[in-house]
Parts: C-alpha cells; sequence; structure tokens
DNA sequence: ACTCGAGCTTAACGTATGTTGGGAGCCTCC
DNA sequence: GGAGGCTCCCAACATACGTTAAGCTCGAGT
C-alpha cells in the first residue's frame, strides 16, 4: 500500500512524467483546489452532451472514456489511471462528445475551468503541458486503433496490459509484476470491441500460455518479454519524458 | 472547378469553421509562409519515429495517418482534407508516433514550426484556436473507434462517407451530393479494418440499397437520410461552430 | 488500336468471434 | 447462514469477415 500522497501530487507526478516541470509551477499545481469525489461504477462522472465548467481529475481507482451506439453497443476508448485529468478537452470543446465514467469504484478530484484557465495563464509552459496532455490522449487513441482494427483479441488484450502497466509505474502504482485492477470482464470487452464470452476466453488463453495471471482485483504479469511480443508493443507513443520514477 | 483558392485560405476556413477569427488574425495566418509541394500516393510526407520541425497543411488531394504493426497490417485512422494540418501534434510530441502519407495525388503546404509559434504567441486566440484543432482530432479518432469496435463494416463506410461529406462542405468542396474522392479500395480497407475483398463487396451492398454511388474518382450520395441512420451518424463530435459556407 | 498492369469483382472455403443458454463460484444483505 | 445477484466459465451453434485465387475492367502508354 502506497503511504498516503496528496491528490494533487499525484497530477504532478503526472505531469512531471511528460514535460519538465519548474518548482514554482510545481507550487501553482498543488495550490490548485481539488474537489474530492467517491464514485462507484455506474455512475456517470459527465455524460455525453453537457458542457462541464470544471475538470476531474483520477485520484484512486479506474475510469473510462465511452461512446454508445444506437443499438445499445458500448465502446470503451480510454482507460485511465491515477493522476490523468480524462476529460481536459473540455477546457476547448464545450459540448462532451463522450461519455466518462468509473471502471472500479474510484475517487476523482474536480477543478474548476477557470483556475485552470488562471494556471495556464500565469504558467505558459504549464499551458503547453496540458496541450501536450491532450497530444499524448489522442496518441493513445491512435495505438488502441491499431490494435482494434488490426490486431486479433489475443494481442489487443496483452497490449493493454503493457500500456497500463507502464502508465502505473509512471505513476508509482505498481506493485512489482502486478497492480489492482478490480474491473469485470464485460467493461474489458467493452473495451476490446469483443463480447464477454470471448473476453473469458481470451484471459483464459493468455493464462494458460504463461504471460498474465488475473484476478478478480488484480492482473499480475508472468512473462514481461513474452507479452509485449504478443501485444505488439512499443511505448514510443505514450511520450514519456523519463521512465519510471522508482 | 473551384476557381483559385489561395492556399493560406482553405486553412482560414477551417479555422474559421471551428472558432472566431479577427481580421488581424486572418492577416496574420495569411502571411503565414507555405512551401507548395505535389505529392503522389506511395510518397510518405512524414515517417513514423521522425523528429519534423515543420508542419503540412493539405491543399488539395487527401492524406492519411496511418500505423503499421509488426506483421504487416496497416491501419489508417485519419483522412485529411483540404485545410486540414494533419500533423499540428509535431509542435508540442517531438517524435512522430505515426506515419502521414497521401492516399490520393496531392499538394501540400509546410509551414515551419518556429513560425506557428510565432503565430500563437502574438495571436493568444489563433494558439487556441490550434489546440482545439488537435482536440477535434482527437473527437473524430474517437467516433472512428466507436465504429471499428461497435459497427459492422457496412456501417463503417457509411459514416465515413457522412463524416467526409460533412467537412468538405465545411471547406466548399463539395459538388452538390457528389465529391471527388479518388481514393482506392485498398487504402479504404486499411481505414475500416477489413479487407479489400470486403470492401468491394460492401460497397457493392451500398449501391444495391441506392445509398452511394461510387467510380474510381467520385463518390455521390443518393439517399441522405438512409446513409445517416445507416452509419449511425450524428455530427456533433465534429465540433463545427456553424455549417456549410455556401 | 493494342498491350499491360493496377484496381475491382466474384466465388469457394476457412476461422475468429458473436450469441444463446446453462451452471458454478463468490459477495452482500437480510 | 441462506437467498439472491453478480461475475465468470463452458459448450453448441451461427455468422461476418478473411484468404486465396481466378477473371474482369479500365485507363495509360506506345
Amino acid at each position: 500500500m502506497t503511504r498516503s500522497i496528496s491528490p494533487n501530487d499525484l497530477l504532478i507526478r503526472r505531469l512531471q512524467s511528460i514535460h519538465t516541470v519548474s518548482k514554482e509551477e510545481i507550487r501553482a499545481l498543488r495550490d490548485l483546489p481539488l474537489e474530492i469525489a467517491s464514485l462507484g461504477p455506474g455512475h456517470d462522472i459527465v455524460r455525453m452532451g453537457e458542457r462541464p465548467t470544471q475538470c476531474c481529475v483520477v485520484i484512486e481507482g479506474f475510469t473510462c472514456i465511452y461512446k454508445l451506439t444506437s443499438d445499445g453497443g458500448r465502446q470503451i476508448m480510454a482507460i485511465h489511471v491515477p493522476g490523468d485529468i480524462p476529460d481536459i478537452q473540455s477546457l476547448h470543446l464545450g459540448v462532451m462528445d463522450f461519455g466518462l465514467a468509473p471502471i472500479s469504484s474510484c475517487t476523482v478530484g474536480y477543478i474548476p475551468h477557470e483556475k485552470i484557465q488562471q494556471v495556464c495563464d500565469n504558467y505558459p509552459r504549464l499551458g503547453v503541458a496540458l496541450w501536450r496532455e491532450t497530444l499524448i490522449d489522442a496518441a493513445i487513441y491512435r495505438d488502441w486503433m491499431l490494435n482494434i482494427g488490426q490486431c486479433e483479441a489475443f494481442g489487443r488484450v496483452a497490449h493493454l496490459v503493457c500500456e497500463l502497466v507502464i502508465r502505473l509505474k509512471a505513476v508509482g502504482l505498481t506493485e512489482g509484476d502486478s497492480f489492482k485492477f478490480p474491473v469485470t470482464q464485460a467493461n474489458l470487452a467493452d473495451a476490446f470491441g469483443i463480447s464477454s464470452v470471448h473476453m473469458s476466453r481470451v484471459y483464459g488463453m493468455l493464462a494458460q500460455q504463461g504471460l498474465l495471471k488475473v484476478t478478480r482485483t488484480h492482473v499480475t504479469v508472468l512473462d514481461w518479454d513474452e507479452l509485449q511480443e504478443a501485444g505488439d508493443f512499443d511505448p514510443t507513443y505514450l511520450h514519456l519524458e523519463r521512465n519510471t520514477p522508482a
């Protein structure tokens, strides 16, 4: 268990992992007011079509971005780890074109748009860091699309696990070769564009081939090299400035 | 045939379609130096892994963003129309995590990063417009992912045609219900994550059901309502400020 | 006008994945 | 400590799509 980290520290860690941040800028970030909230899955954070006036920072647990088709299909297009600002785009795109929801019980912090805007005005380099953050979100979308469009389900799952390991390491939230991941297979199926039945099949195959061990709450990587190979994984697209902190 | 439009005007039209642009800002955009180049398909504009020092504006024809899997699969994840800046992210993400290539013969204009940076510094609202542009790129990725992950090939194709019509209208490049689109089915197949054989099947179905007419060089929409229905299309995600100019 | 090649179409057959349905494990709340 | 409800798992069957391979069309070049 990681000892108590201030919510703002996670955000700072995240930005540090993709951009240089000065002492003064760190102070400005630490002063951002965060209104904390605890949420369970099934309770949307922001809904499609809304016009939010604040952004949300993930503090604990996992959230996701999703869209629905008119006939009930749901595609999850991004999974967020602590430190991420999932709806930072709302700063400059008025209307939400997607929904944001927890996929595990989680706590988030809200920051009013105006406060973020002030920080951008006073510290232009932080503005650039946030712009860069949105560009990396897009880079992750691109990779996810390659995954969904060109790879079989087996590889898609391997790929996501690789990505999560790297991103969690960047904010110091892995526990050796495993990490907490209390996400149901039905949710994951929606992320990979497959059925939950097939999701179960694939998890079974990954376990059988000794790449992964999965429980309801944790994922453990058993063979990192093989997993990367299977997932055709190359972390360039994450645009991290440096690697793991610990 | 549209009468000669200055290359910069297309860029201006595009930015106007997503953001308010003042007279003075228009002047600044018009003064941007564009180094024009003509390219045929198969000749990359920027390659994965490179660190460009300039951005490219599409002036005529179509370009695309793509990524490759290690076993030779290619996923096209975005198609650009005149006025777009396909690699604007390179302003703040040093390394390219994707390739950029023409998918028809086309002409593009290059602008050095430093010139764009100057414009952003001198006209902060233009900086915001460009940020917004990158956010809309991401919104398009999201929609494309929903499409690929949750819809059948038939709907995917219908959806893209709808999207292209709207985006081309926004820069004034449709001809009634049809538009020039000299893109091979093999390329389109890579965009939809299907085989070229299946691409042909789907085009056939769309024509047979009277939604679309396709030639090697042009696409004609025969039934806009049905096409939107089939493609589950809602243009919100394009975040256009107003609709068609003409 | 003929050739040639790239792109398109069609058919036959194989497979990854979807769907339905049933049953087993495991929390949670009386 | 049952009862009910989520999850997960498994089996049987259905299908959209991939693969291969063969013709066909059309436009470019001579």
